[in-house]
DNA sequence: ATAATAACGAGA
DNA sequence: CTCGTTATTATC
């Protein structure tokens, strides 16, 4: 029932009269009569009996077009069931809106699939694989040679075998065509993939090495961005079986494969692959249920390492694929951190430019050697909270260990979460007791480069413009975050200024997003033994600057997992929020029938006169808290109760 | 939204 | 105790 009412989050019968017993198939979209309207819903399945004593009849099939396969229709269950929501708004966001005339193209070409296609390709898949036993197509490893575990894992996917990987990406990694690779071994097993990317750019990358690597027509694009027409037609060539990969943006981790073999996420701390809507599934955490659900291989790749794909790594559940030390030495540009005190810069090209000399000439001499120079430069709008002003560790409460903020510039800092007044506030790290807010000037000074550099052509990329790639010679690329476009032959400088900004966002994942930044920019740098320099304006002390100085993602995710653990953050445990008016939020928690050892914290004021209140429980209590949320939350609109209520699995932001 | 069903209270 | 009216709840 295409609802979203949580208290109706369960399946109906009905009867199916003579003159739809032909289309009314599992999967198909139908329309019926419910509480005495029209409504949309989804046959689920068809049975001979029901308990229900009075039955009405199916209205009509809305398309004769099966677009649920049963492997969806499952997975859909267990998402939704994992964040707390309901599968009808599960199922909005794995099957795109109708588009009639795309539905009409795709099904005037090929013939309609038949009534048990799903049980066909069942068959198919035993069947290629009893064929390939002893005579399969091995695939080239090319580039995966450089990982130890690399051309193993391509073998395993040829092999259909469940493997699953934490891949950390070499420096000036086409990860692109690693992919490509990664798909191709699947394909020559005869199975299929599901690929997704956080943003356009990626995509077009991927599907380029995609299309060089299978050839043309092997694989479909699927993304919100191309319009209705054209995803609902991606998603019926990938629902009829015509092709068995898809690659695209979050809105293809639903998309429906036959046979399907691996799927995989790069670059799975980008934010734009949680999902927005309710109930906000992200991403990396869809595609892994998908492997769990399916037996499926699973590929989460990044050239920096989250703490979640630690935890996969850590439980066993998933193999790090990483280069030997020796391999990643070679192949890391030259990393200096610096200072970012502006006096440092005797230099009056970079004073000008308020910029760190060691940045400046490094600048210079890239520059000099007619190689192109990318500045990366943070976004506006980041709200810094509270750090140390000695050691610049982040202000946490004693408390609860939520961020501090300062109400004004002389106040006392208080907690975001528990609101509880931190007067006397001491560092753990350093004893410290001054507080220091915030940072300015990010994007002046990326302006003032161009001036400090006469003659030099200067590119930006960001917001408005994504570059997705510069000519090789002398030039300025100053780019913020995501945008930085790849060089031809590597940058011959790379510096990361602002790190400030980055570091001390009010988030949990402040370190790990910095870090995330730096490497993904570092990485279109030259190897150090071919001139690539990266000088990154923050103190080589910290963590995250440690983590990029020696390209060591995993030992930071470790120590970052470690931390959570400690101060009982996800993903080492499973939270919820729960957002709303006071009065609804209150109503809903004390309904709710939540595990003994759940924790409530809060209230937190959120947007315009709603609050917000967290649980935490334990990872093994995961399931049973989001089952309580979502039957409290049924129980409130069985009653109609007016205020609404927000909740969020997971949710990306905890502050 | 609407129909069923339970709850309730007034009159017999 | 029964009937009619009104709150409640489920909705195939």
């Amino acid at each position: 029932m295409d609802v979203p009412l949580p208290h109706l989050d369960r399946p109906f019968d009905y009867l199916v009269p003579e003159a739809l017993d032909a289309d009314a198939r599992p999967g198909v979209r139908v329309k019926v009569r419910f509480a005495g309207q029209l409504v949309d819903g989804w046959l689920l399945e068809r049975a001979e009996a029901s308990e229900h004593p009075k039955l009405a009849y199916l209205e009509k099939v809305v398309s004769p077009v099966p677009v649920l396969s049963p492997e969806v229709a499952r997975l859909a269950r267990a998402v939704a069931d994992r964040y707390a929501g309901s599968l009808a708004d599960v199922l909005r966001l794995a099957v795109p809106p109708r588009h009639a005339r795309a539905e009409k193209a795709v099904t005037a070409a090929d013939a309609p699939p038949s009534a048990d296609a799903d049980a066909d390709a069942d068959a198919d898949a035993d069947a290629d694989a009893d064929a390939r036993v002893g005579g399969r197509a091995e695939v080239d490893p090319r580039g995966w040679r450089d990982y130890p575990a690399g051309p193993a894992l391509l073998r395993a996917l040829t092999d259909g075998k469940p493997a699953r990987a934490v891949w950390s990406a070499l420096p000036g990694e086409d990860w692109a065509d690693r992919y490509a690779d990664a798909v191709a071994a699947t394909v020559a097993g005869g199975r299929g993939a599901v690929v997704v990317v956080a943003d356009a750019r990626d995509l077009d990358r991927l599907d380029a090495a995609l299309t060089a690597v299978l050839g043309a027509g092997r694989h479909v694009r699927l993304t919100a961005a191309d319009g209705p027409a054209r995803r609902y037609r991606a998603f019926l060539t990938a629902r009829t079986g015509e092709v068995d990969v898809v690659v695209g943006t979050r809105a293809a981790m639903f998309a429906p494969v036959r046979r399907l073999g691996l799927v995989a996420i790069w670059d799975d701390g980008d934010d734009l692959h949680a999902e927005p809507r309710a109930p906000y599934p992200h991403a990396r955490d869809v595609l892994l249920t998908r492997a769990q659900l399916g037996d499926v291989a699973a590929l989460v790749g990044g050239y920096a390492r989250t703490a979640e794909a630690q935890l996969l790594v850590e439980t066993g559940w998933a193999r790090e694929v990483v280069a030997d030390r020796a391999v990643v030495r070679a192949r890391t540009p030259a990393m200096a951190p610096t200072g970012d005190d502006p006096q440092l810069a005797r230099d009056p090209g970079a004073a000008s430019a308020r910029l760190p000399s060691l940045a400046w000439t490094t600048a210079r001499d890239a520059l000099r050697a007619d190689l192109p120079v990318l500045v990366q430069v943070p976004r506006r709008g980041y709200v810094p909270s509270v750090a140390c002003a000695d050691c610049r560790a982040p202000a946490r409460c004693p408390h609860c260990a939520g961020p501090l903020a300062l109400p004004s510039a002389q106040g006392t800092p208080a907690c975001r979460w528990c609101g509880r007044v931190a007067a006397a506030y001491a560092c753990p790290e350093c004893g410290g007791r001054r507080l220091r807010a915030s940072v300015t000037g990010a994007r002046r000074t990326a302006e003032e480069l161009g001036r400090a550099f006469p003659g030099v052509p200067v590119r930006t990329s960001g917001r408005e413009e994504v570059l997705a790639g510069v000519p090789g010679g002398a030039g300025l690329v100053i780019a913020t975050p995501g945008a930085e476009p790849v060089a031809e032959g590597g940058y011959g400088a790379v510096l990361l200024l602002d790190s400030w900004a980055l570091l001390t966002r009010a988030d949990l994942r402040a370190g790990e997003e910095a870090l995330r930044r730096w490497m993904a920019a570092a990485a279109l740098a030259r190897p150090g033994t071919a001139g690539g320099r990266v000088v990154v304006v923050a103190d080589g002390a910290l963590a995250p600057v440690q983590a990029l100085l020696r390209w060591d993602s995993a030992w930071f995710a470790a120590r970052e997992l470690a931390e959570r653990r400690e101060l009982g953050f996800p993903p080492a445990v499973r939270m919820a929020s729960v957002t709303g008016v006071a009065e609804a939020v209150a109503d809903l928690l004390a309904g709710a029938r939540l595990p003994g050892d759940a924790e409530v914290l809060g209230p937190v004021p959120a947007e315009e006169g709603r609050e917000r209140m967290l649980v935490r429980v334990p990872r093994s209590r995961a399931a049973a808290m989001a089952e309580a949320l979502h039957a409290a939350a049924g129980q409130r609109s069985a009653r109609k109760a007016a205020d609404p209520v927000r909740l969020q699995v997971d949710p990306l932001t905890l502050f």
